[in-house]
DNA sequence: TAGCAGGAAAATC
DNA sequence: GATTTTCCTGCT
């Protein structure tokens, strides 16, 4: 099925795409090909439409306009979050990205995935738990693979899943992917929750074992922001960390700000996670998790 | 609660 | 080619 779907003028394809949020989009030539409700979806940003070539009618144009939300006003919200020079700057240079809605359970899984690890390489890790657990088809002359469901993952053995090479991520995958499949989580609801109370969810404890092994405050606001809805959340990863101390070291305690520029220290304990969390949420407002994807981009190609 | 391990690939020197 | 870093969490 073809078509084209309508874009409004703040919309970049290519930075929505590359602003690691996704991991399974892949740019061949003119076209970004990707994997979305278990269908191929190729697209390609033309002058005011989006062009879209997909292998089932479930992703309709109504579904596109969903997954990149179009019907929103970007200038309003980074109006919103442009509170000083250095977001100013990292808005400008990558405006028009935006954050999509993506499938909880990819992005929970895939994120899982992402601990101690850079882009290419989780992008790696991804790809290859989706040829050995999911499913393939073609389209266009392509070979696709599906995003694996729980259920799959959770019949994974650990070894297989470390030929995929996830190393000590491997039991944490699995041992998720088992909780989801039993329905421990209710991913349906998450949406409709606050923020606060979303995320208690994902971090939820059952008898003094966490339902979601490996899933922790940064993991959880990633989830929330890319697949919830939840635009007031602020994931805090080594580049953020490294943004706050160098441009924003009034978000930050004095000791805390030392160990972070001193010896560049970026690890940071849960409860300076959620202290620095919450005033980046004050500072910019409920958008906040757009701010953060702006200054991820910003770091990541400033380097530092 | 602070410190550390974890596994392998990418980035950097 | 060796070393450091990598969108972190769990355990002690």
């Amino acid at each position: 099925m073809e078509f084209t779907v309508a874009l409004p003028s703040a919309f970049s394809l290519e930075y929505t795409l590359e602003s690691g949020q996704l991991f399974r989009w892949e740019k061949r030539g003119e076209w970004w090909h990707g994997v979305v409700k278990g269908a191929a979806l190729k697209v390609r940003q033309e002058a005011d439409v989006l062009r879209c070539s997909t292998s089932s009618d479930l992703a309709d144009s109504a579904f596109i306009a969903n997954y990149f939300r179009l019907d929103e006003g970007l200038d309003h919200v980074l109006a919103t979050i442009s509170k000083d020079s250095t977001i100013a700057r990292a808005v400008q240079r990558y405006y028009g990205l935006r954050l999509v809605r993506q499938g909880t359970w990819e992005c929970l899984a895939s994120f899982v995935l992402a601990t101690n690890a850079n882009i290419p390489r989780i992008k790696k890790m991804v790809s290859a738990v989706c040829r050995k657990f999911g499913g393939s088809f073609e389209f266009e002359g392509d070979t696709y693979w599906t995003f694996p469901n729980p259920e799959a993952l959770a019949g994974a053995s650990v070894p297989d899943l470390v030929e995929c090479g996830l190393g000590y991520r491997a039991p944490f995958l699995k041992r998720v992917s088992e909780s989801v499949s039993a329905g421990k989580v209710d991913f349906a609801t998450l949406p409709t929750l606050g923020y606060e109370e979303a995320r208690k969810v994902l971090l939820t404890e059952l008898f003094g074992q966490k339902v979601l092994l490996g899933v922790g405050p940064k993991v959880a606001d990633c989830v929330l922001l890319y697949s919830c809805g939840k635009d007031e959340a602020f994931p805090i990863d080594v580049w953020i960390a490294r943004v706050l101390a160098k441009s924003y070291p009034r978000l930050l305690d004095p000791a805390l700000k030392r160990r972070l520029v001193r010896d560049g220290k970026l690890k940071l304990s849960p409860r300076d996670y959620d202290r620095i969390s919450k005033s980046a949420r004050k500072r910019f407002g409920k958008y906040a998790g757009y701010a953060q994807q702006y200054l991820f981009m910003a770091a990541r190609e400033a380097g530092a």
